[in-house]
DNA sequence: CGCATCGTTTTGTCCAAGACAACTGTTTGA
DNA sequence: TCAAACAGTTGTCTTGGACAAAACGATGCG
């Protein structure tokens, strides 16, 4: 094997054939792989080449896109400035320094108290059994809420940009993804009280894979003894429908990560608002609603996650 | 947020605001919609039409594909056979209602155990805690290893047969999934004891995002005190070796569904092999090694779960 | 008869360039 | 001051051709 690749190497989410050149894991990603691992199309990834001339992808023997990993990394930039409202016609012309330094803005890299930087390094030096520890000892002291919103939700952005800035290898990110979701599900199975309204049905729509937002939310609600029936990722919107009714679920929640495309989550909604009762509510969270301007009728966006428990205590006081 | 306001639904999915509600009567899906809820991609869509004539989608006034309900069913129907292992173009010239027959092949009714049964009926029935209970005292009256071999290994394939046969829903299985994984990382966290060799890192190749395998594994592992470095899945061949690097890992345990290309997983194998040094060991199991014939070198092949524990036995006696 | 190897068929992904709908921001006009 | 028209930007959809990888099936060998 050669270089380090960070990359991912499937084509396209969910179908398996056909997988691009040369399959043997581990080698330079083509155009499916950049889809996934960036979140742009594979459309736009053209497009820009032809109109920017960014991205300039190498060719296989057979005319195939491949994508050097320096120019991953700078996809990557161009699309997490773009989840802050950055606009690529701006940006695309700018090197990777440049990029990184508009993106450390206040906010991004400035508060991380202790706790968080203490976990980062536990996560960077393979400290397993330690981060396992930490979790609980903080999980413990604060509480299964103010863990959630306090200590899992910022340190996972912390570890997100780490991964972007190349700190922190896949496998890195993959672990820690890994036992947050161990310490979530305990506490939920733990602290899940007898079932009170509402119920409520978490799920995302299919090529969104990220599960680590739905478990928060899971969390946040069983802390307030909402009912939970949680279908995992991944979705298809008729079957979102006909669990809704066979579980005769007061809220239908979803989740969108930031790669996921606005386009198709706001059109996905629609037509999901359109198919399930009036008297359904539509919660629709994550990284990607956080950036779509236009709301849509019929359907609640969560922009944070400390929203929750207030959306939940308006749910119970009109019905 | 409670009144659901159907009207200004949009003909197409992206598209709308010039277009008066007015002149379609049907909010037909075009090809964007359609990708997200039957998980074809738009390449395919169009590739299948261009092959087989099928789909045929209406033109909207712009010259772009609308789908008709009935032919989104179809596809779906599909899509589902697909999964189960038919192929496109020997079912694509059948009709839905032959299609939902070739579905239900009630051959294989299994001799399932009388818990088994009782599990299933709880899941169609949409029995959430009850599901849940049942689980628990299993797992009480069990233990976690037998829980893992004599409950959860034939309730799943009793529920994928299941849902090939069109008994089960797809949100069925999802929910299935998702309270199997909610037991067992539960049972992991409790029965995770002190440190003891061998170190076994766990994770699947790309394209691979089955893990509820893994989880079974993990379980029974645990149960024999070994410790586990779960990675989740999709982990590329590199940060594999990354990882057992990192963590010092004595095994390394992959997944392979029945999904998964037999050739990728032979090769990504013998690569893993060549990249990790010989003291290191590798574990392959999932459907997909039963199925393959021929051994590889320096990897050891699991075909079914219960080996596990003497595997590991065998392990320790060596060390 | 089992089983490995070699063609053949099937099937999905990628390519190119063009068209245009939808979105954003700016300027003009009331 | 606000809104409507305009201009610039950006992403999705279109077509049809090419080809690699998976699956199938037939052949030859022990």
């Amino acid at each position: 094997m050669e270089k380090a690749i960070p990359v991912s190497m499937d084509p396209l989410p969910g179908r398996d054939p056909a997988v691009p050149a040369s399959a043997d894991p581990g080698l330079m990603p083509g155009i499916g792989a950049v889809e996934r691992d960036t979140g742009l199309s594979k459309d736009v990834l053209r497009m820009w080449e032809r109109r920017y001339r960014f991205p300039q992808p190498l060719r296989d023997q057979h005319g195939e896109r491949i994508y050097p990993p320096d120019q991953i990394a700078k996809l990557r930039a161009i699309r997490r400035l773009m989840d802050r409202g950055h606009r690529p016609g701006k940006i695309i012309d700018l090197d990777l320094s440049a990029l990184e330094a508009l993106g450390n803005t206040p906010a991004s890299r400035s508060e991380s108290a202790a706790d968080i930087d203490e976990a980062l390094e536990l996560i960077g030096n393979h400290q397993l059994p330690q981060l396992r520890q930490l979790f609980n000892l903080r999980l413990m002291t604060q509480g299964l809420q103010r863990f959630v919103l306090d200590t899992v939700v910022p340190l996972t952005s912390a570890v997100g940009d780490a991964w972007g800035r190349g700190e922190f290898a896949v496998f890195e990110e993959h672990l820690y993804t890994e036992q947050v979701q161990s310490v979530l599900r305990n506490a939920i199975a733990t602290a899940q009280a007898a079932s009170q309204a509402p119920r409520v049905l978490l799920t995302s729509f299919p090529t969104e894979q990220h599960s680590l937002g739905l478990l928060m939310v899971e969390a946040l609600l069983v802390c307030d003894s909402a009912t939970c029936i949680p279908l995992g990722t991944e979705t298809p919107a008729q079957e979102i429908v006909r669990a809704a009714e066979a579980h005769r679920a007061d809220i239908v929640a979803l989740s969108f990560s930031a790669a996921f495309p606005e386009r198709q989550a706001a059109s996905g909604l629609k037509t999901l608002r359109a198919s399930l009762p009036g008297t359904t509510a539509i919660w629709a969270g994550g990284a990607c609603m956080r950036r779509l301007r236009k709301s849509i009728d019929g359907v609640v966006q969560v922009r944070t996650l400390d929203q929750i428990a207030g959306l939940l205590t308006d749910w119970r006081s009109t019905h």
